[in-house]
DNA sequence: TCCCAGGTCCTGA
DNA sequence: TCAGGACATGGG
């Protein structure tokens, strides 16, 4: 059973089952995440310089105290979800099998709808790292300064009305490229529409993914990303370059479409098939998995 | 120089 | 429906 304890400006936990802080935040559902030289991460959680450092089974929160753990921290990381049951009930095949070792500690993080959404356009057709880039190029011009945190400044994600009160031109500045306007429209719709997208993840599946692709700059994959990383709908499986490479490797022919291949592996995973994407994604991009050369 | 990146939009059959 | 090209930006 795990033990929390809490110290000056840190909570502690032992004994913490199913996590990995290097898979949590490399498996590509964060961007705001960054790994400082003693091995520990610092990330910006709603309005909170959050950081975490992990020694096997013990877990250190730094810079939060029992209130943050309680309101951010225990819902953001997933704390309450059994890890155990969702691993067990993936593990049906010798890939998944492979792909679940290898990720071991894997978490789903609970992040907001807007950041999420935002996050999302602006991964299309772009590099983690740039558009890691972007985010704190954008947080940093239209964000709140929070702290500086040994030695870094920290910004909060910029809200709604500031990005819609932007110029496309100060957007593209942040290098959002040809996303700039789409960003800056969906902030105004976003003002309008608040309390609907907020409700999504009370909705059906097929719904918020109806909703969310009359977005411009959102169509299938990066709407099935916002109702996985922010809404809970873990019956979703979406589709990237990298989950098309290793399911067309390793799962189906290699012409299948990737609606085919959503289909194919929403039907196999069923309630968990966003957990298995995360697994097998992780496992596809540390391995290079149908990257033509690279060992397998 | 060309190719590609956690894609999406637009256009023409 | 569906293939094919365009799209900002930067790294290899």
């Amino acid at each position: 059973m795990m033990n929390i304890t809490e110290k000056d400006n840190q909570i502690i936990i032992q004994d913490m089952k199913d996590f990995n802080l290097s898979h949590i935040f490399d498996c590509g559902q964060c961007f705001r995440w960054n790994r400082d030289d003693d091995g520990s991460y610092t990330g910006v959680v709603k309005d909170k310089v959050l950081n975490v450092e992990q020694d096997g089974s013990t877990i250190v929160f730094n810079n939060v105290n029992r209130d943050d753990y309680e309101n951010i921290i225990k819902e953001y990381f997933d704390l309450n979800t059994d890890y155990n049951e969702i691993k067990n009930l993936l593990n049906t095949d010798e890939i998944m099998a492979e792909a679940i070792k290898f990720g071991d500690g894997i978490r789903i993080l609970n992040q907001d709808e807007w950041e999420t959404m935002i996050s999302f356009m602006i991964s299309a057709n772009n590099r983690i790292p740039m558009i890691k880039k972007v985010i704190e190029n954008l947080s940093a011009k239209f964000g709140e300064f929070i702290c500086n945190y040994r030695g870094r400044d920290y910004y909060s994600f910029p809200t709604a009305e500031k990005l819609s009160a932007a110029d496309v031109e100060e957007i593209q500045e942040c290098k959002a490229g040809f996303r700039s306007p789409r960003l800056k429209e969906a902030a105004t719709r976003f003002l309008e529409e608040r309390d609907i997208i907020y409700n999504l993840k009370n909705t059906s599946y097929d719904e918020g993914l109806t909703y969310l692709k009359t977005y411009k700059g959102i169509g299938d994959k990066v709407a099935n990303c916002v109702l996985l990383f922010s809404m809970r709908h873990f019956d979703t499986f979406p589709v990237d370059v990298w989950v098309r490479r290793v399911m067309q490797t390793l799962y189906v022919d290699k012409d299948t479409k990737d609606a085919d291949i959503r289909k194919f592996a929403e039907n196999k995973f069923g309630k968990f098939s966003g957990y298995a994407q995360q697994y097998l994604f992780y496992y596809a991009r540390e391995n290079g998995i149908g990257k033509s050369v690279k060992n397998v």
